[in-house]
DNA sequence: AAAAATCACTTGCAAATCAAAAGTAATTAT
DNA sequence: ATAATTACTTTTGATTTGCAAGTGATTTTT
């Protein structure tokens, strides 16, 4: 998997860079909204992801420092997945892009309903949520360094 | 080309079976801030599209109500691409990818000041460009009708 | 303690997609 | 009439994807 190179200077450009797949902004979502974070999570979305393709994205998005890659609390067989502030910071591209398509496609009445929700208040649903989130992962990235069993 | 089925009910998967790849997003950019509206206007672009992506990805956002196909007021040689008010609603994703850029990885200074400025008010400067869009389309699908040369 | 299951991957291969280059057909300019 | 522009299409080879089948480390079950 190479590094891939900024194709141009431009702040959209250099996003795509990274997230310019069918994929990647699937992860986040699942870790985003649903809480997930183990490899084998991720595969039991609805999309189906290949594991070759997850493996392959989880690497790339590592390099760019959007997750990272922890030893999971419960078992050493598993890897635990966690977003830095830098993917985090996808929440608002994530809800611009459900605003989206609320608007334009078709989308069940439930996530129709939540996203009314985020909408009424934009910043503040912004807001709690990122503080959620960084909460949730600073919990876990401190954990494993207290030894779990001596 | 095919009409993508959706991968699941999921917005985001909606959203992506239409624009998840590295192209279609800098074609809308082009169209939404440097007034773009030719395949030859495309084909300049710093990133280099290719002309069999470029022909594929216009053919698949018309198929998708995002952009349409016009004849050009200057000549009959020319296509007239325009967004259509689904195309223009993808201003607010735009911005957000780019406020997401301009805070994680490394972006010019010139771009920098017009995203700030875009921050400052995001609702108003949204509202106003979407405005200034529809204004610029509506125009132009007017237009062709009134007979040029009789 | 041994066997089965889980977990996070990797490998191999066929099919699809992409990129680069050249070609085409319809205008338009000289 | 000739050349240039415009919007594509076609061809070819390289890359990426998706599927199925491993692999090796751990964990659970018996």
């Amino acid at each position: 998997m190479k590094n891939k190179a900024n194709r141009s200077g431009c702040p959209i450009s250099s996003m795509l860079d990274i997230f310019g797949d069918k994929w990647s902004l699937l992860i986040i979502r699942d870790m985003i909204f649903s809480d997930k974070n183990t490899y084998g999570d991720f595969l039991k979305s609805d999309e189906k992801i290949a594991t070759n393709i997850l493996a392959s994205r989880l690497l790339v998005m590592e390099e760019n420092g959007v997750i990272k890659r922890l030893e999971h609390p419960d078992s050493k067989a598993k890897v635990l997945y966690v977003l830095t502030g830098k993917g985090i910071d996808l929440l608002p591209v994530l809800l611009e892009i459900q605003f989206w398509s609320d608007k334009h496609l078709s989308v069940s009445t439930e996530i129709r309903a939540l996203l009314k929700e985020a909408k009424k208040d934009r910043e503040k649903f912004i807001k709690t949520k990122t503080k959620e989130l960084k909460r949730r992962f600073d919990a876990l990235v401190i954990l494993p360094h207290q030894a779990p069993n001596s």
